[in-house]
DNA sequence: TTGAAAGCGTTACCAG
DNA sequence: CTGGTAACGCTTTCAA
């Protein structure tokens, strides 16, 4: 017997004054209330343990205070400290995040853009979204992240300096021949701006490009890509890998050749989870902002910036063992 | 200028028919619309682009088909995954959920808990509760996972047969020296079901009990417990490590130390999440059954079995290199 | 300082 | 087979 939840109406019997005057003391407004009246109602709300319904609340003010959130995957390590790091700002915020995954797919990601958006989510965060969807008509903010789209804002690392440094900092290890690990084949997209940063590394210090291995965005991308690397008629010294995810999978390549790492192949990675603190040896990496973004872009939907704009924010290189550091 | 949206009152307009004949359509229930009607309030619908209202009609009908998820960090993968795993079976049913993180701190989850309810969850899942929060009086069905609480329901896997199989195969190995790291200092909570099945495992051989480390479930909980094991006076040929992320740490303890995995030191880990296979070497893990305990939490909540259960299931033994194998 | 009442978009009952 | 309409719980304007 699933006892009937107290109301409002409970509320204001039970204290003896209009469901208004509830309202007041539980909004703290928009009128004032005679202190001891609010005393009573107070009273009567914890006695009778009464919760707001905020869907109700919601159809009335036209607004639910809730983010929508879709992540390509839930299961990648830096897709979940995003979407930890934006949970994190929206709670401050009073707002709370409805947070589900694409797995990748377009149609699903489409699907569950309408899924949110019924809920009357009050804005709506995009991490990576594979396709374009059609979002101009969607009447609420919208913001995408890691990756730029045509009709909304954006926010992301600023990619090509980031694997620039990153690169940067191989080279100046001495390293004259170093491969790229990148996306491009199979799903998972591809990432233009950290190939471009990676050339730009190479081209500045005279050196001619090193091998390219394209491959999906996951651990078993990063072995693939690994050893096809090693097997390389010209083998690197050192890899720039473009995820996290990929030179975890690059190392274990590595590792089951009996290189050692640094010493044999130095490796360096763009993205910077807490998984590559503790991998071996800890991984150097260029580290994504994630914090930041996750400000940025929970402000605007917030604070309602409504010029396109696309943000971009400059990544911190951690120094580690497997840069030969 | 935010377009007014447009609402079911509009649709019925366009389409010359009343709001309830509109209601049926969307719903395909409860009455039968002539074909005719039918069409013409589809058409309706598509050219004004009408999307219904959930709030509304959470409302009217007092449930909202959304689950509240807390989890005491979304950073760490093993709650990443089954939050994938919820989500997935939650969207499969129709639902979708509201995922929050508790930050490990109990005055934090409650406050979450409090705020899925206000927005009118109808189920909570909390995975790993800190504390006992009052749990019986909320209207909702709620499950615990991972954890068993008094009042309600819980799924967990099966950790003390789990930990006895992962300590019983290193003993197969040849150990008689099995060190174990587990929780208990700091926060992170305690393991008893892990660390009774080592126990269990180690007297069924005849083999008296290895050093305890007792850290956080955390990779710096593993690498700090991990040295402390290794300076033991009798130092354990092998580590059965009750959470991977506690493994992760116990292998960059090794690494560091100069010793070799598994011919030094064999490790095995609880949880198994994709991490682990690609460590090195790859971990063999006991690996908890998240698919299967997502499905049934799901499934609980839903259909609404008010029975209050502890649900156990059993792990998987995956074997890698990290035991020896 | 407080109360009454309208209305948010929806569903479902009751008439027609 | 379809239309009218009350009700869900809440906020807020208007009146007292």
């Amino acid at each position: 017997m699933p006892k009937a939840p107290v109301t409002r109406n409970d509320v204001a019997e039970y204290a003896g004054v209009s469901t208004a005057v509830v309202s007041y003391v539980v909004n703290e407004g928009p009128r004032r209330v005679a202190p001891e009246t609010r005393e009573r109602v107070l009273e009567a709300i914890r006695v009778l343990g009464y919760r707001p319904n905020a869907t109700a609340r919601a159809l009335r003010m036209g607004t639910t205070r809730t983010f929508g959130l879709i992540t390509p995957d839930g299961g990648n390590p830096l897709f979940a400290e995003l979407a930890k790091a934006i949970d994190k700002e929206a709670s401050a915020r009073g707002y709370v995040v409805l947070q589900t995954s694409a797995d990748g797919d377009p149609v699903t990601e489409q699907a569950k853009i309408a899924e949110l958006l019924i809920r009357q989510v009050s804005g709506l965060l995009l991490v990576a979204p594979t396709e374009d969807p059609d979002l101009t008509e969607v009447g609420i903010p919208v913001i995408a992240i890691n990756r730029v789209l045509p009709s909304v804002s954006s926010v992301r690392p600023q990619y090509r300096a980031g694997a620039r440094a990153g690169v940067k900092h191989l080279i100046e290890h001495g390293h004259r021949m170093i491969g790229l690990v990148i996306g491009g084949r199979g799903t998972g997209g591809r990432a233009p701006e950290r190939e471009l940063g990676w050339r730009d590394a190479l081209r500045q210090a005279g050196l001619e490009d090193g091998p390219i291995a394209r491959a999906r965005f996951s651990r078993q991308g990063g072995y693939d890509a690994g050893r096809e690397l090693l097997a390389a008629t010209k083998r690197p010294t050192a890899i720039f890998a473009s995820s996290d995810l990929q030179a975890v999978g690059v190392l274990r390549a590595i590792h089951e050749s009996g290189l050692r790492v640094p010493d044999d192949i130095a490796v360096v990675a763009f993205d910077g989870t807490a998984e590559t603190e503790y991998s071996w040896p800890p991984l150097t990496v260029v580290r994504q902002p994630l914090d930041r973004m996750a400000r940025e872009a929970v402000s605007r939907l917030i604070d309602g910036e409504d010029a396109v704009q696309s943000l971009t924010y400059p990544t911190d290189l951690i120094l580690r063992r497997s840069c030969g550091c």
